[in-house]
RNA sequence: GGGGGAAUGUCCCGAGCGGCAAAGGGGGCGGACUGUAAAUCCGCUGGCUAAGCCUUCGUAGGUUCGAGUCCUACUUCCCCCA
């Protein structure tokens, strides 16, 4: 791929130890690029749902990155392609959003880019682009004619995402085979409007950024550049950022710090020096020493891992606060009145809260009957005690404590109850 | 246009003589072991006011004491012929 190149850049350096690179349309051209200064590149965000989550932080680092080795990144919300949608990577074609929750979607993804980037209006300030900007009010026949005539559909027809869907017989319909060709124009006006040379994504954006480079030729662009980051599985092949309560969100009201912190806390020891180069700012020396830890010391690189990551996206403050919570929980398996919380009106305790509804309304369980299994299976405790009795209810002396009662799932999952 | 298949537990794949809350995987969750790790082993994996009740097999009807299973129509997808 790449091994026998050596950037002169910052910014190819950087990524390449760190290990954001999978692949590179021109290294060397893209090199001289970066060392002349100010390199202006893009990275697309789909707006398909509310928050961001941990699988869109590698391209989130990168253009960290690109700014921190003195390049302007520009964040692009798909506030127009999201309205086609993109069929990369996807079996089946995905339901139409509304122009409405687009627009929702895009407001709350937005703040997430503050937490890592400086925006103004500096060489190598931060720009917030929007392809609805351009692309809504597009006229069709004279996107055709300008644009669509660079197409070759006998070459889009062989790109790995539409290949695909031929291939295994899944429906691909037009708007989503429009979908490349779209983002392909992107770069093109990307390029006139702020001069991006350069788009960034993961590698199953290569197909769609490679278009756009041919495009860009076709269309009299300079000479432009791809840049793709490896696709993120832990080291047991699962993908990155699901886990059972769902996806790993950015915004703090989808996913608490809390919780965010607990998601790095519980990395595999086989993907912890990796996850340090990527979602981290540590410099590589003390990454190198935290990853040469062995045994049970990996956690303390676990730890750092997750309080760097965590306050990455919700800053220091939170991040210290939900290490010290960890801390008091695990180590010391005190009661520790930072945990999420849910409240409980004092009525309802009185009336006696059923232990089944209450890991229910805790939201540590989806229903009653889970309930049911995981205290079958020893997997629930109130303050610490296995509950036994699905029929037992909790009472006033269960809230003694600060007002709280404790209720956990399995060894890990801990929420308060606490009396209003 | 003609002929033949397919749609199953709302995470996925997938069995299913008319008695079915529906085999088996994967994934996930819990337990044991550990280091809040991995691997391994064990259990669980529709809902509820729970020895009972309710809702599930593409959609709508029908036959039957009883339908995922049989019949009819419809929808979507696939294959073959034109």
């Amino acid at each position: 791929m790449a091994d026998d190149f050596s950037p002169k850049s910052d910014f190819l350096r950087v990524l390449m130890e760190r290990g954001f690179v999978h692949q590179c349309s021109d290294f060397s051209g893209l090199d001289e690029k970066a060392l002349a200064g100010g390199l202006p590149a893009y990275i697309g965000f789909d707006c398909t749902a509310a928050s961001l989550h941990v699988g869109s932080l590698l391209p989130i680092m990168m253009l960290a990155w690109l700014q921190r080795t003195g390049g302007k990144p520009l964040p692009l919300m798909g506030g127009g392609t999201t309205r086609v949608g993109d069929p990369s990577g996807k079996d089946e074609s995905r339901k139409l959003l509304t122009v409405e929750q687009i627009d929702a979607n895009k407001a709350s993804i937005k703040r997430v880019f503050e937490r890592f980037l400086n925006f103004g209006n500096g060489p190598t300030d931060t720009l917030m682009l929007d392809n609805a900007d351009w692309l809504a009010g597009l006229n069709y026949i004279d996107f055709l004619r300008d644009v669509g005539r660079h197409f070759s559909v006998n070459r889009m027809l062989t790109m790995d995402s539409v290949k695909l869907r031929l291939e295994r017989e899944h429906e691909l319909s037009f708007i989503e085979f429009n979908y490349m060709c779209l983002q392909a124009y992107d770069f093109v006006e990307i390029n006139r409007r702020y001069g991006a040379l350069l788009q960034m994504g993961g590698s199953d954006q290569w197909g769609n950024i490679v278009t756009g480079l041919d495009l860009g030729r076709r269309m009299g662009t300079p000479q432009l550049y791809a840049l793709t980051s490896p696709l993120l599985t832990t080291a047991s092949g699962a993908k990155m950022g699901k886990t059972a309560a769902g996806a790993v969100w950015l915004n703090a009201d989808m996913l608490s710090p809390y919780d965010y912190w607990q998601y790095w806390r519980n990395t595999e020891d086989a993907d912890v020096a990796r996850f340090l180069k990527l979602f981290t700012f540590l410099p590589m020396d003390e990454i190198a020493r935290l990853s040469a830890l062995q045994g049970a010391e990996i956690n303390e690189a676990k730890k750092t891992l997750a309080t760097e990551a965590t306050a990455l996206v919700h800053g220091r403050e939170a991040a210290e606060k939900a290490a010290e919570t960890a801390r008091a929980t695990f180590e010391e398996g005190a009661l520790a009145l930072s945990l999420p919380k849910v409240p409980v009106s004092a009525e309802e305790i009185a009336a006696g809260l059923g232990v089944l509804s209450a890991f229910v309304k805790a939201g540590l369980v989806p229903s009653t009957g889970e309930a049911r299994r995981q205290i079958k299976s020893g997997g629930l405790r109130v303050n610490d005690v296995v509950v036994t009795d699905e029929r037992g209810a909790l009472s006033q002396k269960d809230f003694e404590k600060d007002g709280v009662a404790k209720l956990s799932l399995g060894k890990k999952k801990h929420v308060l109850l606490s009396r209003d």
